[in-house]
DNA sequence: CTTTGCACTTGCAAATTGCAAGCAAAGGTA
DNA sequence: TACCTTTGCTTGCAATTTGCAAGTGCAAAG
């Protein structure tokens, strides 16, 4: 993976440069809907990433400062990957992709609970989200 | 360009085979900067996007209804390019991105204004850049 | 009627991706 | 203690995508 160097002072352009790709906000999502992920989660995800994009995925953010890594309370075999402040951070804008594609895409059903929430209370779904990811 | 195919039914994973790339999203900004654009405009940001990259980008976003060519009234040797309804409903996504940006990278000086907007009022602002976008 | 500008397309090398296999360390099982 | 399994990666390689440079076709200007 080549050293990602910013392509312009633009906030867009260079937050694109940090999590800009088809896969990382995948991994930033698993880490909303499950507060804690192994590498092993990631692989589950129905999208199915590759092993190795994974892995530079994962150390591009760890990197970035965006999520970071903790020793599993079960087994050193395990990791256990967290989202840092920079990541919880990141979930407005989640929060916003979620309510576009509800206007352009059929949501399944067992997203449509969260999203009703979100509709509901935008700014209090964000806050109690916060809490629970631990920022 | 091979066409892009859903990789999962997630709200998420939709909205980033839409727009999930480097690139793409960079094209967003400059029609929500300006309005319309010629293929010449898009080649002028500082990012330097190659022609043919930029000449499979708009025919994807063209393609999913995101963004429309227009007349140029001056020649018809120049085209125009415009965001459809689909593409405005992206700004609340770009304002959550710049304000996530804010926090963490140092943002140019011309950039700083309607930044500020934002955070005084981003409901206002919104409402404002969509009635001049002509959503 | 030649030149210039604009919107692309094409060719090709280099980089990235995606798939399958491999591997080391930790843990469980006998 | 020896052996399998799980976990988190790394490696090799073909296929796709990118990035750069050059070229093409059509309008409009001179």
């Amino acid at each position: 993976m080549k050293k990602s160097e910013k392509r312009s002072e633009c906030p867009i352009s260079s937050s694109l440069d940090v999590w800009g790709d088809k896969w990382t906000l995948l991994i930033i999502r698993d880490l909303m809907d499950a507060k804690t992920c192994t590498y092993g989660d990631f692989l589950k995800s129905p999208e199915g990433i590759a092993t190795n994009i994974l892995a530079t995925r994962l150390r591009a953010l760890e990197e970035n400062g965006v999520i970071l890594k903790l020793e599993h309370p079960d087994s050193k075999a395990k990791v256990l990957y967290k989202l840092t402040q920079k990541g919880i951070d990141l979930l407005p804008i989640l929060v916003e992709i979620n309510l576009w594609a509800e206007k352009y895409f059929t949501i399944p059903a067992e997203r449509r609970a969260s999203l009703e929430a979100v509709k509901r209370d935008k700014i209090g779904f964000i806050e109690t989200m916060i809490k629970e990811l631990g920022g």
